[in-house]
DNA sequence: TATTGTTATACTCTATAACTATA
DNA sequence: TATAGTTATAGAGTATAACAATA
């Protein structure tokens, strides 16, 4: 079966997703919130409240820098902080409602880029990408840490059964 | 053929290229230069030397901002400017061997990361991933003006046709 | 007069170091 | 004493506006 086998080539898959993320950045619109605030409330919205601490690990950031990023999200009204009852160092970061709207609203804006973009192609490579999505999604959950079985983000859940505190 | 049509959620392709975006950022190190950079170099060594004002609408910031980031590049000896006889107003950018060498670098040490992620997938996964990577790739050259069916990068081209200085 | 690029200035975002509060 | 988070300070990166050189 060697012939017909679909090998991954590394180089080209991160030439390729690096493209990709270029194209994204290109797509997000306006440019009033930073890429890491915007991963960092995605992020809020995939995994539920986490620590600022964690959230600085997920991140890539410094501990101070995701204060800072919290403290804009929550002057926005994007995310709240919250006191962890059981540990009072601790500070728990949520999205809100009105940041699952806004979240909701880019994805929309580039959902309509990129169907434009999408009816470029020819329906064998629109299948191709179609096919692939489950399979990358694993691979960024791999990579991000998160829980993929479950759905992807239910529109409004009463409540994340509580703090799941640690990862 | 209803029953089997993989119609593109965009929805869910903008959700799901979002943390391929984010994904590739945390694979990205180190830190030192910035995404815009990284992104205008590829765009250098993919579309040849290209003029500041080019470069700043393909990269969606600003002309001011295009002509500090050529000097950071410059000042790293990654890139370097050049004048075009044609109009003396006129400063095209090009990459250089070493930026050439950096970028394959970087390249290199995400592929390595993303062997590793990719290990933990199944084959079928793997697979999907590899038979949808040429209908990413055309539908990144559709949204970053791209020319498609040319070799992806050359490893070193003598030199590019001189200057194609119009896009 | 229009276009290309640079310089001047201000603001956002991030890092490192020092600090406060709690464990 | 260690840990979670914040505050202080400095630097990179970007935008808008004003400028210089060439067309």
């Amino acid at each position: 079966m060697e012939p017909n086998t679909p090998h991954v080539d590394e180089l080209e898959l991160a030439a390729g997703l690096g493209r990709i993320k270029t194209m994204m950045r290109l797509l997000d619109t306006p440019r009033d919130l930073s890429m890491t605030s915007l991963s960092t409330l995605a992020s809020l919205e995939r995994l539920g409240p986490r620590r600022i601490t964690e959230l600085a690990v997920l991140e890539g950031v410094t501990q101070p820098a995701m204060t800072q990023l919290i403290s804009r999200l929550e002057r926005e009204e994007l995310a709240e902080r919250l006191p962890d009852p059981a540990d009072r160092r601790v500070v728990v970061a949520a999205i809100t409602e009105h940041g699952r709207a806004e979240l909701a609203r880019r994805r929309a804006a580039q959902a309509k880029r990129l169907a434009e973009l999408l009816a470029e192609l020819s329906e064998a490579d629109r299948a191709a990408i179609a096919a692939a999505l489950p399979a990358l999604d694993r691979l960024t959950a791999h990579a991000l840490g998160a829980l993929p079985p479950s759905p992807p983000s239910p529109p409004t859940p009463p409540a994340p059964p509580a703090f799941p505190a640690s990862l």
